[in-house]
DNA sequence: CAGTATCCCAAGCGATACTG
DNA sequence: CAGTATCGCTTGGGATACTG
């Protein structure tokens, strides 16, 4: 879908990460299910759907691809996050900070992020490079970029 | 979809934002495009689909259907941000920082956020409560929370 | 202007069966 | 184990026409 994903990074993120499961194998594969069976059996996903999955996200340059071998057995494929994955990761925290929130089970988060050196819990923050943070309400001036398009309705968004 | 919904935050949001205008809408209305003839204008979608979506994100607790009347016209209606909707913001600035990089436009972003009081890029960060700020790569640990089901594969991501 | 109603199409998912 | 191939179903999007 192209929805003038020409003129907005939101867009075009959100066409990378729309269908129902990128971003549940991409929590995954952070976590370490890297194999195609283990994510099958993990997510739950049918393997035809699992298989064009991988490949549109090893397309995409958000996975790579890499062979191994086991000691006994043949050429295996497990799949890893390339830097463009691993910078989706803010992405899945602020997802599952939203849905601790908003979409909350009544036990409690099933999962809990921690800062592995302290183990405090984990949330995005907004911040200016001047390293003020910001209140998502009241903080925040959106203007148009160099690669703004201008249009009679106001320009990208 | 379910997905495993029951049981992942990220998959609950996910299970909100992955039709494809929804993000789009929220983009919008955060800039002040509430009205429904402006969206239509704005983002290209077609009305009935605007009109499904719309109502999606109302029931979904994200927008709000609020009456207003100009001057001399009928009752109308315009959409807003709830305290749920707000607080997706900082995953659409996620969104948009990782298209800004990996997805760039050559002219450069089509859209910038600043810090409204200093003028300063705008940007998602990884913090603990303790208020480190936390490598995406590194300083992360994941782990079972209260709600997490056992499962022979590992549990909930 | 702000929608609703109808109809069609394409894409994505799942189930099942097959392969090296 | 790690996929590919085929199928049918469901959902979301678009076009068009209509309404107060």
């Amino acid at each position: 879908m192209e929805y003038d994903g020409s003129v907005c990074s939101v867009a075009r993120t959100a066409a990378v990460l729309s269908d129902t499961w990128t971003v549940l194998v991409l929590r995954d594969v952070r976590h370490g299910v890297r194999r195609f069976d283990d994510l099958t059996a993990h997510l739950g996903i049918a393997r035809n759907v699992l298989t064009r999955r991988l490949a549109t996200l090893v397309d995409a340059g958000i996975l790579d691809r890499v062979p191994y071998r086991e000691a006994g057995s043949r050429l295996r494929h497990e799949y890893v996050l390339t830097q463009a994955g691993q910078d989706l990761v803010p992405v899945i925290i602020a997802m599952m900070g939203w849905g601790d929130r908003y979409r909350a089970d009544p036990d409690g988060p099933p999962m809990r992020v921690e800062h592995a050196e302290c183990g405090s819990p984990v949330h995005v923050e907004l911040r200016c490079t001047d390293g003020h943070r910001i209140d998502p309400q009241e903080g925040l001036r959106t203007t148009p970029g160099p690669g703004a398009r201008r249009t009679p309705t106001g320009g990208c968004s």
